[in-house]
DNA sequence: ACCAGTTCCTAC
DNA sequence: TAAGGTAGGAACTGGT
């Protein structure tokens, strides 16, 4: 055979994995190469396995025992015993090679009653990446088996000796002719990992427009972008022949890696599953929905997307992005419509705002301006684009699978588990450490978590805020925190390290490294090596170096903080109750021991919570908290208090920090603020820069409403700037203004989650909640469903308290911006009472109460306190 | 007026 | 099934 031997760097976008022949699994690698193609890698050479070790009152592990299990048809080989550690000791695992990967459950849990199995339900394809210690960006050395439309013309010119292509793919495994630029099939040593960089990832947009009456669909935008240049794409007519198939065959040919949207999850696709199924057999759906990248010709279910239990859809070698969901995530945005998001990223652009199709009355719409929805449809097609874009959505997963050296489809969809999973797996199996299955146990008692200090009402000024650098990492390094180094139930040493109050033991580093330390310190040099070399790119004006270097860091900073999570979560598999007990235990006996000790110094400890500490400068308490400006002689006076606070931390920081507990300087505050509430509070920053720092107060609140966040903002700033007198008097204004019916009600809205669940029939079910009509945002989320807007379980939903006498509370939804309905008429004294609360709490620190706020007159003098 | 129970959202 | 953690504030309902 013609040699099309073939090298090229790649980016593993999504892996699966394929039983084949008599005993063969193959593993599918969906890439995008660095050169703009899209390729899909055959690997063959690896067998599935589990392995097997010794049980009490199970298998002893004797040769007999071994030959028996040979004569079991799922299992083709089993590989002399290699010693592993395991919680209960040192012993023997053979590694049992099995038939293929559709036998692997069945087989483990036959095995289980007699034997302890251990490496069992690892997907074959994340086996693949583990056991070639591969990432996502790999240098593939295969032969050809088919290059198609967008190849490069040098691989088309090796093609072509005559072989039928499709003949040559099943000869090695695979489906068919995939939809892609080139297929080509490689062995296990052709596959090696390589630097990371940024593969050019392609996407597809799509929004549809559906009949409220009918569910039919009525036309459909696509957008594709590829290396920044988008192609457009509008369809309508019959739903089949000329909006269906044609979307379906243009998914095909360009072949995006990521599929985007705004809701696609809960909406557009589950809205083309329903139609095909409803419009054709079951034989013809692939030319309908046939939107994953295997062969249409293939039998199997995975070329039509589908969705289990999971939030996210499964599309075979590619990934589902929503616009939506990534918006909602990194934003926060206090409302989720593709409106309000557009608003809150663009606020100076009109036109993407315009709101020129009423979408309640989309069948209306459509018989009078067909030409108009479409171009509605074309726009809220290019805006998640936008979104994903603006958020570097994609350049983060990648950076993030470049890291946990997983898929870019595991970094996009999966969960932090899977990404610690890949990182402490590989470790585990070079060091002889069993992986035990992924516990199935009932959540027991909740371990203690951090710290927090009381905190006194009222305004301080001068404060040093110090905090422990990467807190629990640090713990978890310091004390060689693992499940490998646990003594759980052994003989204690003189090296362990035991925690301060369980007296919980761990080996010393020289006894056992384990491996979560060694992973994490590791995770820390490279952070570091990852920000110099982003310093170092931007120094020499190389932007994208810098850009792909700081997303990296920012991953790695991303992992590293999800360990903890991870190893106190019940279910992991390498999960003890007291790793995570005791990593906490430590953080509380550090911060405490220096709270005391600062205590016993004389210095005044303001607050504290888990790894931070706020601590008043001495000395400085006549120095003006605001900032004198000009020429005002006071100015120097403030300098020299900033000064001392700045001094004062980096001395508190050197003299406490020790090794394993790094206590870093963060920021110099001139004054501090909390009504006395824990995890409230607001802070005049004066170092490393000025700005205003709020804490978990209503303004913080995505279910806050606008006019209680910006007059809270206020008072805050003139509080902050010593100006009471002026806060409250304005904050008063403003309750009169409210209570006269003078604000605008959007300022009005209130948005919270709702959940709830899809039913079969369309209809939502919100039994979740135990009294589901006595919650207003539950009251709300059906008016909206009412009126034929979308609710998807989780979504923010937005309404106005009409009447709060009755009980429960009636309200109002809020559809003025989707529908552009009236805005209702609010209960004055409802938001009246709610600011004088939420603001009472504040100014009462002044001698103002919420009462003296609703009337606006004051028994004391203002400056009494 | 106060309480318990439910729910959401935030700080770490 | 699929699955990072705890601490804490506050609003609201539906009772007494």
């Amino acid at each position: 055979m013609a040699a099309r031997a073939w090298e090229e760097d790649l980016c593993i976008i999504s892996a699966d994995n394929r039983s084949w022949g008599d005993s063969n699994t193959v593993v599918e690698l969906w890439c995008r190469s660095k050169e703009g193609h899209s390729v899909v890698v055959l690997v063959n050479g690896m067998r599935p396995y589990i392995e097997i070790s010794p049980k009490d009152g199970g298998s002893a592990g004797t040769e007999a025992e071994i030959q028996e299990l040979l004569h079991l048809p799922e299992i083709i080989e089993i590989q002399p015993p290699v010693t592993k550690w395991a919680p209960s000791g040192e012993k023997p695992h053979w590694r049992i090679m099995v038939r293929d990967t559709t036998v692997v459950t069945r087989l483990r849990d036959k095995l289980r009653t007699e034997w302890t199995v251990t490496s069992a339900d690892i997907q074959f394809q994340k086996r693949l990446m583990y056991d070639l210690d591969l990432g996502p960006h790999i240098s593939a050395r295969g032969r050809i088996l088919f290059s198609g439309v967008r190849a490069p013309v040098r691989a088309k010119s090796m093609d072509g000796n005559g072989e039928d292509p499709k003949d040559a793919i099943l000869a090695v495994g695979g489906r068919g002719i995939y939809p892609v630029d080139v297929i080509m099939e490689a062995n296990i040593e052709d596959l090696s990992p390589c630097d990371p960089f940024q593969a050019p990832i392609v996407k597809l947009s799509i929004d549809l427009e559906t009949s409220i009456s009918s569910n039919r669909i009525l036309c459909a935008a696509v957008v594709v972008e590829r290396d920044g240049d988008r192609k457009e794409h509008t369809f309508h007519g019959d739903e089949i022949e000329d909006i269906l198939k044609p979307v379906c065959k243009l998914v095909r040919e360009e072949d995006p890696d990521v599929i985007t949207g705004y809701n696609i999850d809960n909406f557009d696709l589950p809205r083309i599953l329903e139609r095909t199924e409803y419009l054709v057999k079951s034989r013809e759906r692939s030319d309908l929905f046939g939107w994953g990248r295997v062969p249409i010709d293939e039998n199997s279910n995975r070329i039509i997307p589908s969705r289990g239990q999971n939030r996210t859809w499964t599309i075979a070698g590619r990934v589902p992005m929503d616009a939506w969901w990534q918006a909602r995530q990194t934003l926060r945005p206090e409302r989720e419509s593709l409106r309000f998001v557009t608003a809150l990223i663009w606020p100076d652009n009109e036109e993407m705002k315009k709101l020129d199709v009423d979408a309640s009355k989309m069948d209306h719409e459509w018989a009078k301006r067909p030409m108009e929805v479409i171009q509605y449809c074309l726009r809220d097609t290019h805006l998640p684009l936008d979104i994903l874009n603006h958020l570097q959505s994609v350049q983060e997963k990648e950076a993030l699978a470049s890291v946990a050296k997983t898929t870019f489809s595991t970094a996009a969809t999966e969960t932090t588990s899977q990404w610690i999973d890949s990182l402490v797996i590989r470790l585990a199996d070079r060091e002889n450490v069993a992986v035990p299955t992924t516990r199935r146990v009932r959540r027991g008692e909740q371990i203690a978590g951090g710290y927090v200090h009381e905190v006194e009402p009222g305004l301080r000024s001068w404060i040093a805020v110090l905090d422990f650098k990467s807190m629990y990492p640090s713990i978890m390094i310091a004390n060689n925190i693992c499940p490998t180094t646990l003594v759980d139930g052994g003989e204690p040493d003189d090296d362990d390290y035991v925690s301060p109050s369980t007296a919980t033991r761990y080996r010393s580093t020289g006894t056992r490294r384990g491996l979560v330390p060694r992973l994490l310190s590791d995770l820390m040099k490279q952070r570091d090596s990852y920000k110099s070399a982003s310093a170092r790119a931007r120094s020499i004006g190389n932007e994208q170096e810098a850009f792909l270097n700081d997303k990296l860091q920012y991953a790695v900073k991303i992992l590293m903080n999800s360990f903890y999570g991870v190893f106190a979560s019940s279910f992991y598999r390498f999960t003890h109750k007291d790793i995570g007990a005791s990593i906490t235990e430590w953080a509380r006996f550090n911060i405490k021991s220096i709270i005391a000790d600062l205590g016993d110094d004389g210095y005044d400890v303001v607050y504290s919570d888990t790894d931070s500490i706020f601590v008043k400068t001495m000395g400085v308490e006549d120095s003006p908290i605001s900032k004198p400006i000009g020429s005002d002689p006071k100015l120097e006076i403030w300098e020299r208090a900033r000064d001392n606070t700045i001094s004062f931390g980096r001395s508190l920081a050197s003299k406490y920090s020790k090794e394993g507990a790094e206590l870093e300087f963060e920021t110099a505050m001139s004054a501090f603020f909390s009504h006395g509430a824990k995890k409230r509070y607001v802070g005049r920053v004066v170092w490393p820069r000025e700005e205003m720092l709020i804490r978990g107060y209503e303004v913080r609140r995505t279910d806050s409403f606008r006019l209680l966040t910006s007059t809270m903002t206020m008072l805050f700033e003139k509080i902050l700037e010593g100006n009471e007198e002026f806060a409250v008097e304005s904050t008063r204004k403003t309750i009169d203004d409210v209570r006269m019916g003078r604000v605008d009600v959007a300022d009005l809205v209130i948005s919270r989650s709702c959940k709830g669940k899809i039913m079969k029939d369309g209809t939502v079910d919100f039994s979740v909640y135990a009294n589901p009509d006595s919650l207003p945002y539950v009251r709300a989320a059906k008016q909206r469903i009412e009126r034929g807007l979308g609710f998807t379980p989780g979504m923010k939903v937005g309404y106005v308290v009409t009447e709060a006498k009755s009980s429960p509370m009636k309200v109002s939804a809020w559809l003025t911006e989707e529908l552009g309905d009236d805005p209702p008429n609010y209960d004055p004294e409802y938001y009246a009472r709610r600011l004088a609360t939420a603001l009472g709490r504040i100014t009462e620190a002044f001698q103002w109460s919420e009462r003296d706020l609703l009337q606006g007159s004051r028994q004391q003098s203002l400056f009494d306190f």
